[in-house]
DNA sequence: GTCTATACGCCGATAGAC
DNA sequence: GTCTATCGGCGTATAGAC
């Protein structure tokens, strides 16, 4: 899940090598500085022309990563809904999830949080519009209706509270918080859930 | 203040006419997608040759485009403080600050929210690190020394505090919220306050 | 599926006349 | 300070042999 390395012994390139390594490149330098070279190095092929093999042009690999990491974000959440069944209990765990991918695969948030979608992608959807981020605004909506979450627009909501977590993950993500995102969830979850929560 | 378009009559191009046209330019396509061609063009020039004139290359405009906002933030929040005693009062006109200008002039903010700084300039400071976000940190502090905030450590009460209103911006750059950002203010504000006010 | 070789467009940047 | 002209190079991308 959310892409985990495997360590091949054969020679041939994969699809997922080649988006591995895109993903650490795009999220340490940014999409715009890092060129197929840098790919093509990173996963030690002599030119580029391997890549074309996989992809069809640069802006396809981001695209790939970014329907990827969504997919494995919306498979993370179905399972959190389908384990628990308050919103508070839900959202907690979506924090969970999110703190922990900081730590253990930061490339993955940093591309999620940090990289500017629409600048790789000027066609593509607002992440707010994709699939996983609509199906936290339901698990929002849900603990509106059972009164957990006071009765704002849901969307409101949203923004409040994964406007402390993700601001929370990014500072971590740039250095800003030296400690681990671990030893910041306890208290982002208390401002975020403090920020939303009925009474 | 903060750039403000000044209509000229003469033909020559002045260096404040190219950085109003890049920010406007790399606020909307963002910095790599936006050639000195498309700022030539913007500035009704036959060529890219006069940009040189002005601006040692493309990373200058952007690091004086950087440079001239963040002066006039700080300047603001200079008045802001001396306007003002109480930490409260001082936050609140700098958030009145930031959505007057999120409505009024969207590719200031834009340019400082949204467009990476350390992509564009790898060698350069964090936000956060830079003066008027300091002044910021300050305003806090004070905050925390007299009561009116709870007693955490500063970065994370700023962290708090301006990860509810900044998500708020974004949303509405990104036209995710619908309405201009005036109307999401005082909510964005006492949410934000909120989570960082003592009781 | 990987290589060699190569094309080529775009972009950033410079020299020098006016 | 704006123009013409021009450059070098990088980065993307393709054709075709192995």
């Amino acid at each position: 899940m959310f892409m985990e390395n495997k360590t091949i012994a054969s020679k041939t390139i994969t699809q997922d090598e080649i988006l591995l390594a895109s993903l650490k490149l795009f999220s340490e330098k940014g999409y715009f500085n890092t060129s197929l070279t840098d790919i093509k190095d990173a996963v030690n092929i002599k030119t580029t022309s391997g890549i074309y093999q996989h992809f069809k042009n640069k802006q396809a690999i981001a695209e790939e990563l970014f329907d990827n990491i969504l997919d494995s974000l919306s498979i993370s959440i179905d399972d959190i809904r389908r384990r628990n069944r308050k919103a508070s209990e839900q959202l907690r765990e979506i924090v969970d999830l999110l703190f922990k991918l900081t730590d253990e695969a930061p490339e993955v948030i940093q591309f999620l949080l940090v990289v500017n979608k629409k600048e790789i992608l000027p066609e593509s959807k607002l992440l707010l519009e994709t699939v996983p981020f609509n199906k936290i605004r339901r698990v929002i909506q849900n603990g509106i209706k059972d009164g957990e979450i006071r009765s704002i627009d849901s969307l409101l909501a949203y923004n409040y509270f994964f406007g402390i977590i993700n601001h929370t993950l990014s500072l971590v993500l740039s250095g800003a918080f030296s400690k681990p995102a671990d030893s910041y969830q306890s208290h982002a979850w208390q401002a975020a859930w403090g920020s939303i929560s009925k009474k």
